[in-house]
DNA sequence: ATGCGTTATATCCCATCGTATATAGCGCTT
DNA sequence: AAGCGCTATATACGATGGGATATAACGCAT
């Protein structure tokens, strides 16, 4: 059984979906952007740019970046990026359940997947 | 300010959003691919190529077309079109709702486009 | 039979996106 | 000073998507 899910579009570029919001957790758990680039099975190239679109669009930086130091450096969650974080599943949790019923009966009208 | 809107997600495919929502709503209105086209500011051919997407997601076809007769023929929307119009439009509404509250608390985090 | 406007399809071109790869910069560790 | 691993950045390449264009197929009207 396909399970549709739902993603929030706010505005019209800016879209925080499952994928960036994964990859935010990635980073907050692994404590650097690559780690969780080889752990998503994504490029580097892309998770930082990733994260780098998400910083520039938000009211200020979800991830804080260290180049350099121990272990080579790193990247941690700022307050703000665990507050989106936090926001954000509410929200979809919320969502979630007062369309439940209404996702059940929409799901009969999709193509079965083989 | 901004206002989410909804977009159901069949697994990692898109299976519905807001433009092929609206898509749909044209061609319902207008009776023609084409002319849809044309007053949404899209190629014909992708419009084209849109609707065939959804007629292969869905249990069945949502617009059904026709080629060539009066007026050089046309497309209309389907049952299966309608009500899947209607129960996006039902889930939309929803979720916009359970979720006002917190979309204006997630609002200020995002930055302000000028 | 011809014309008309639509659906249907193919081809070409360009912009965008993502991977892969390479290189530089950084700062702690040793 | 050298090494390490990460961030930071550039380039090249391939895949994808969408626009533009052209052409065919279709079936009713005239």
């Amino acid at each position: 059984m396909h399970r549709p899910r739902i993603r929030l579009l706010i505005g019209a570029a800016v879209a925080l979906g499952p994928g960036k919001v994964a990859l935010l957790e990635v980073i907050g758990r692994t404590g650097s952007i690559s780690a969780a680039a080889r752990e998503m099975g994504m490029s580097y190239r892309r998770a930082w740019s990733l994260v780098d679109r998400m910083n520039a669009d938000f009211a200020g930086p979800l991830v804080e970046k260290v180049a350099g130091g121990k272990g080579g450096g790193g990247a941690r969650l700022t307050v703000l990026g665990e507050d989106v974080l936090a926001r954000y599943h509410a929200i979809e949790e919320k969502a979630a359940e007062s369309v439940k019923e209404d996702m059940e009966a929409f799901a009969p009208l999709l193509k079965e997947p083989e």
